[in-house]
DNA sequence: TCCCCCACTGAATTTGGATTCAAACCCACG
DNA sequence: CGTGGGTTTGAATCCAAATTCAGTGGGGGA
């Protein structure tokens, strides 16, 4: 049936034709004509063999192989983000070597250099933040960046977020209409961009409003410290009856801390509002009311953004932000005049 | 500082040796003497030189590659063993290409091609069956396969999962001892391993108290179905008040379920057990009780299998199935004599 | 009928690094 | 001081496919 390894020279060989003919046969745009062709499929398929991707690579210089670098998968959004990428871009015949950063930042470095050496033609940077050092190594080895669910000043590097700043102005907008007494923030990790961004949203149209955050505290993007958080926020006087906390997987803490630990009302006592809308904010345990990130497009761009980058290195960086509609649930006291009607989709 | 492309040949020339020093100096193995890998290594230091992973993989047949099929990450299950595998394959070096293999099983072919395409060292299939046919391609071009949480009969096919028929029995065991009315089961796929061994463990221990399962339903291991399971089974009269669903991905839906459309308490109304012992598990919303998959053994299992076959093709394959403690929170009643400080750890 | 042009073909080269082979070298021991 | 053993070394080869280059052949137009 088929030898341990099939060469071109073996098809060739059986064939009668040169190994030229053979790679041209399986390279698209190459030329053959149709007999050729023909005489190599059928002893292509006699002898069981496919081109050697890693011979191909290393001639033609191109691997077809994406990296990409994401921190932790715990929060729903990136196995989901991932998913879709990878499918995306198997569409497109690449296929995506994963690298995780989960330990320590101090090896991000190591990483690129693992990334770089198997020679990807573009990488996806999830949840994580590239030094321009970093950024150098890759641009000068030719090597496309884009950026996921974060962003840079750098004007140099590509990202997809979703619009994080209108995010947080459209759940300011929302809380204001419920007329919250006292409104708390639980912010996640300060160095990310989302974070930011999120929070000085939220801020501006606080502010438009004569208002702004009363309450603090911060969750890093982990449940654990979510729900530190929570407590905390709970621990003084006076305590929030809207939360708008920094993202979904951190809501979930939240809610449950504040039902099962704090024996409060959701929203009867607080509404809660997440962001991401994962898969598990529509879980009718939480009912969570959240800004959705657009994953789809995000990971739609994102392949985008990156091939054009790969097949014209001149191209321009661009940088995205996607709007996402607020998704209203039953984790918040409605404003008045709303009703649950409202919500049913 | 460093060219655009920076290979063996420029490096050697720099430190003013062969190509043959240079790659005998970032071979490890190889033997040079401590000046020569001195100069070597300045001059690599120098010129930002790092070996192409490519063309390594090109000459020595080994690409240090292992291709990861998977078909989907909405279990939370998956993503958390992708993360681990992933950082535990970094360790040893390798890295982890990513096939998803979602779409209909008929494309399984096809996936398999491109991974063998990439001269992958070896195959880890979560959550996948594969056909003999196809694992023997695999075994042709030489490359041993794993599959992850899931078996099957050939006795020349590696596997490693948890004790699935064990963890069914436990569960029955438990159940038993809460002295249910009526006994229900919500089936995952039928065509998986887990699905039939949970299950079959799970009537067999049963069947020693001279009982069975009262009422069966199958929710295919996707939440949609598990809740029309669950509607399914409480429409017909004499609902049960304990239910055994196949994993916990299904049973949180199922709770959900039960708690928001049925009405009822959980588990007043109703015990509820699953099984893996996914994070979300032990969320305050569900405290689910489950047979926790011990995903770090599994892991660490899978790698060293894996690693085994690559090094020594004619190593025998090995079946491993590793035992799981079940986690009792508050989704059951308890049984008589227990008190909910017996949960407390 | 002749010639030109174009599509096609195969031999040779290229990619970057590991490895083989034989020569060169070094040190120690006799 | 000479020789044997072991270590280093560089030239050459190899890996598998893509591509360059220099033909080869056929078909159409003049």
């Amino acid at each position: 049936m088929s030898q341990i390894k099939v060469t071109s020279a073996d098809v060739a060989a059986l064939a009668g034709v040169s190994q030229s003919a053979v790679s041209r046969v399986f390279t698209p745009g190459a030329s053959a004509s149709a007999k050729t062709a023909l005489k190599v499929r059928e002893a292509a398929v006699k002898l069981g063999y496919r081109p050697n991707s890693i011979a191909r690579a290393m001639v033609s210089g191109k691997s077809r192989i994406i990296g990409l670098v994401v921190a932790y998968l715990e929060n729903q959004f990136y196995p989901e983000a991932l998913e879709k990428l990878s499918a995306m871009l198997q569409d497109r015949g690449y296929h995506v070597l994963i690298f995780m950063a989960n330990t320590a930042t101090d090896n991000l470095d190591e990483i690129l250099d693992e990334i770089l050496d198997y020679q990807v033609d573009g990488i996806v940077a999830a949840s994580v933040a590239l030094s321009s050092q970093l950024l150098d190594r890759c641009q000068n080895a030719g090597v496309p960046v884009v950026l996921f669910n974060r962003s840079q000043d750098l004007q140099s590097l590509s990202s997809v977020t979703s619009d994080n700043f209108q995010g947080g102005r459209k759940v300011a907008e929302f809380l204001l209409a419920t007329a919250p007494n006292r409104i708390g923030y639980i912010a996640g990790w300060e160095g990310a961009s989302t974070q930011r961004d999120r929070e000085f949203g939220f801020r501006q149209r606080l502010a438009e409003d004569g208002r702004d955050i009363d309450l603090r505290t911060i969750g890093n993007f982990h449940m654990d410290s979510a729900r530190q958080a929570t407590l905390e926020m709970f621990d003084r006087g006076d305590p929030p009856d809207a939360i708008f906390v920094a993202n979904d997987h951190m809501a979930f803490a939240v809610m449950d801390t504040l039902r099962f630990e704090l024996g409060l009302l959701v929203p009867h006592d607080v509404s809660v509002v997440g962001y991401d809308d994962v898969p598990t904010a529509a879980w009718r345990a939480y009912d969570l009311t959240t800004v959705r990130q657009p994953v789809n497009q995000m990971v739609a761009r994102t392949v985008e953004t990156l091939l054009r980058q790969i097949d014209d290195p001149d191209s321009t960086p661009s940088r995205v932000a996607l709007d996402g509609p607020l998704i209203i649930r039953r984790s918040v006291r409605l404003p008045e005049g709303w009703t649950n009607e409202t919500l049913c989709e």
